[in-house]
DNA sequence: TTGCATGCAAACGGTTTGCAAAACC
DNA sequence: GGTTTTGCAAACCGTTTGCATGCAA
């Protein structure tokens, strides 16, 4: 097995983000009534931050302490946890080790994801977008969240395993 | 909130399984190279009765203990591990909470899951499968499983909630 | 009779929580 | 000044593992 260590996977991206400023961060926490703090704009600069928009609890606070080495993994995940709730990022669940998060964007994207080396690559489809969106209006639910989620053995791993 | 406790979510069903005889349930483990035990006949047995096909780990180890009070975590989830590896089951991994396993249908069917009480519908989509097998082969990856899940507030939670 | 499977308990890893101090408005 | 938020450490909970025993083949 060609196991990357967890919450480090690697993805590659269909198209960068783009990148939101500072002001706009600042919005999402007015906009919800959570009170502006160095540590939430931190977090919320390297949730919109590449090349890599997948991210674990770990992978933020590595990168967030480079800047604020006190800050700990309570901030990070009381803080994740209001994000969800107000709907500014998605909870990704893997298989397998940490959840990843990342800011929503306007483009509803899904995930295909390696079982044996954790690679992440997104894609869109218009079709299946539709499809879901029409099949939750039909029973009058309230759509928080799409998740479509692909799991292969992608061709490197393949490749190695034959 | 009216939040289930975690591992008694109820679903409805689209439509009840066919329930596989002694026979396949044995087939299932001979096919593998796997021993055939109590212990295991017990746990597939369990997977494969209704009225609720999505169980999780304690779900399952509650029946089984009615049978064979002994049987503890371990054994479940070292056997769930198995099932995986050799497909017979798949590992739905729910936003929170335990993960949730069930027998493979030979359809594809997925998930709406309201994200306040836990409950499961099932819905089949052969645009959405075949778009998924299209999308899988142009990569050349080998498919592993299909997860579509959508997350919404199911329409007696909007109610209580308003 | 040999190796795979089980049961128990302890470990593990990701996430959450209680509490006192600090920061925001 | 009153309320939120933070940081720390401890708790939590689902899952995994080590090890001695049991059982299927």
């Amino acid at each position: 097995m060609n196991q990357l260590p967890l919450g480090s996977q690697k993805d590659i991206l269909i198209e960068p983000r783009k990148a939101l400023t500072e002001d706009s961060l600042k919005d999402i926490l007015r906009k919800s009534g959570l009170k502006i703090t160095k540590q939430r704009l931190a977090i919320l600069k390297v949730l919109n931050s590449g090349p890599r928009y997948h991210k674990t609890a770990q992978d933020i606070l590595d990168e967030v302490k480079k800047i604020n080495p006190n800050l700990g993994f309570a901030t990070v995940y009381r803080f994740l946890k209001k994000l969800i709730q107000f709907q500014f990022i998605s909870k990704i669940s893997m298989e397998a080790g940490s959840a990843c998060y990342e800011l929503k964007s306007n483009e509803s994207h899904y995930h295909i994801a390696c079982i044996n080396c954790s690679k992440i690559v997104e894609f869109k489809n218009k079709l299946i977008e539709s499809t879901l969106q029409k099949i939750v209006l039909e029973k009058k639910y309230k759509l928080q969240n799409q998740i479509v989620e692909i799991y292969v053995t992608c061709d490197q791993c393949s490749q190695l395993s034959s």
